[in-house]
RNA sequence: CGGGGCGUAGCGCAGCCCGGUUAGCGCGCCUGCCUUGGGAGCAGGAGGCCGCAGGUUCAAAUCCUGCCGCCCCGACCA
């Protein structure tokens, strides 16, 4: 076609080595995966977005409820006394808590929140339905929306309201509260590898970055491709320090009362966002084929006098590949193959199928791997198993991808001044020696804005102590861990 | 909440500095013809409280004041 082809092709795309965030932005609303609304931080999600995170939903959900949880629904309000009952809590959310004041015309005689998350209004429901141990563990997810009065907002990433899950349960023990923690932990991972192709590092938060009111915090943590962390999901052991405010108590075997330890861990819309980072390109989104909405596109190539009979094929075709893949025909008269080519690929589809009428001649058809935009000539009879198997490799390619470059971006440096030096300059994650000092931390990231990501784990989900000689990269004192640094959203 | 940018058709923008016919362009949309293996072409057409409210003026998209909204970058967070 045209000479200046490529600035035609991204005339509407910002290209992402120039400006990640706009480009961010661009892909979300020309992939029509969501959009601004007249509600300032809301965003409304689109079809195709949705059916995204329908798919992502039902993956996690799915796991959820394998691990032995089932899903309920609690109140989107929480009254004013409830909420301060856990004083870290209320202390960590009241900056962007919005409050109901008014019921009608009425002034309410207590405010209500609007939950920021539902630790508060389900202890205290929990705390009615424990009385024995026999009534343990209580294992419930929910599905819910909440609402945070962010200051700063970004499409998926964090808005004033988004979609989420939450679990929330409550234990006997404190080693089955944090078995439970560290299972749901490993459960967002495996989901975030498996499911989104996204590589992720599991680890503690440290004492500052933990949420509001647990005994500690783990997350999965991502890096995206601009190099800045993602905390992809996080898992609270909640020690008792909600039951004892909300007097959650059972009756063990040896007739003493005693507080339930507890849970909660979440994952939310923010993935979508996750998705996008990891891994869209200058064209546009590309879609891990396991949660794609449509996993293959098939386009015909229609010329007048074929025109009737390849699209009667390409729908045939599409009839009899229903089983095979999720499958959209584009059998739209008024855009052209190209068109509909660069829609599809802004759109992330895994897979593309083209047939015309030199195809349907020699019974094949045209693939074009997303990913990779390699054409593979495909017999049509052999369409039931190498689609199947197109999207498995596309889907192992895309994670390894990903590793690779969080792995090529995860450095090591050699003291303080080339720490600064790579945080500044180059992106990605540090591997460092941290002596554990929340004040080293702090300075650390006002000097540099990274944060430690997490600590990693061992085999058996404990925090990997630092080995014997090594020294804090800040302090030169005896390091107690080696930390992931970065910069992250 | 600080710094910057921007509000004109569904989207992207020009016009504003220096006020003055009927507010313009590209994309998209509608009708028709013609095309279709990487964003086609021609012809015709529809679509605007120029962000909102005041003010100045014979006259405001344009000048003044205030407000609202959105985006980006920083401090706080899934």
């Amino acid at each position: 076609m045209a000479k200046n082809e490529k600035s035609e092709m991204l005339k509407d795309i910002t290209p992402k080595s120039e400006d990640f965030s706009q480009w961010y932005i661009d892909l979300v609303r020309k992939a029509e995966l969501a959009d601004y609304t007249a509600m300032k931080g809301c965003m409304v999600i689109k079809p195709y977005g949705f059916a995204l995170w329908e798919n992502m939903r039902d993956a996690l959900d799915r796991r959820i409820k394998e691990t032995g949880h089932q899903n309920a629904y609690f109140p989107l309000f929480v009254p004013e006394s409830l909420l301060k009952k856990e004083a870290s809590h209320i202390e960590g959310f009241a900056p962007e808590v919005a409050w109901v004041t008014h019921g009608g015309n009425d002034l309410l005689e207590e405010r209500l929140a609007i939950r920021p998350t539902s630790e508060a209004i389900i202890c205290s429901i929990y705390a009615n339905w424990v009385q024995s141990y026999r009534d343990l563990p209580i294992l419930i997810n929910q599905w819910a929306n909440v609402v945070r009065w962010e200051k700063v907002t970004r499409l998926f990433l964090r808005t004033t309201e988004f979609l989420w899950q939450e679990g929330h349960t409550c234990h006997r023990t404190m080693e089955e509260a944090q078995e439970e923690t560290i299972k749901m932990l490993r459960v967002y991972q495996e989901f975030a590898e498996t499911e989104l192709a996204m590589p992720v590092i599991p680890g503690l938060k440290t004492e500052s970055e933990k949420f509001p009111g647990a005994l500690t915090t783990w997350s999965i943590e991502a890096m995206m491709s601009d190099g800045k962390a993602l905390q992809a999901g996080t898992s609270h052991n909640l020690g008792q320090h909600f039951s004892q405010m909300f007097e959650i108590m059972f009756e063990d075997e040896d007739h003493i009362r005693k507080h339930v330890w507890q849970t909660s861990w979440g994952v939310s819309t923010r993935l979508v966002g996750g998705v996008i980072m990891t891994h869209g390109d200058e064209k546009g989104l590309i879609l891990p084929p396991r949660i794609a909405p449509y996993q293959v596109v098939l386009v015909p190539i229609v010329q007048a006098a074929t025109k009737d009979m390849v699209i009667a094929r390409i729908r045939e075709l599409g009839a009899s590949l229903k089983g095979v893949a999720r499958i959209t025909v584009d059998d739209r008269e008024q855009y052209s193959p190209g068109w509909k080519f660069n829609q599809w690929e802004m759109k992330g589809v895994p897979l593309r199928l083209e047939l015309g009428p030199k195809d349907i001649e020699k019974g094949q058809c045209v693939l074009v791997r997303r990913d990779t935009r390699e054409k593979i000539f495909c017999p049509l009879g052999e369409l039931e198993t190498r689609i199947p198997a197109l999207l498995a490799q596309i889907q192992t390619d895309m994670l390894e991808r990903a590793r690779k470059f969080r792995d090529d971006n995860t450095r090591t440096v050699k003291d303080y001044e080339e720490f600064k030096r790579v945080i500044e300059n180059e992106r990605g994650f540090i591997f460092a020696p941290w002596c554990g000092d929340a004040d080293v931390e702090k300075e650390i990231k006002d000097e540099t804005k990274a944060t430690i990501r997490c600590i990693p784990l061992d085999d058996n989900s404990e925090p990997i102590p630092a080995a014997p000689g090594k020294v804090c990269i800040k302090t030169g004192r005896p390091a107690k861990y080696e930390v992931y640094f970065g910069r992250a959203y």
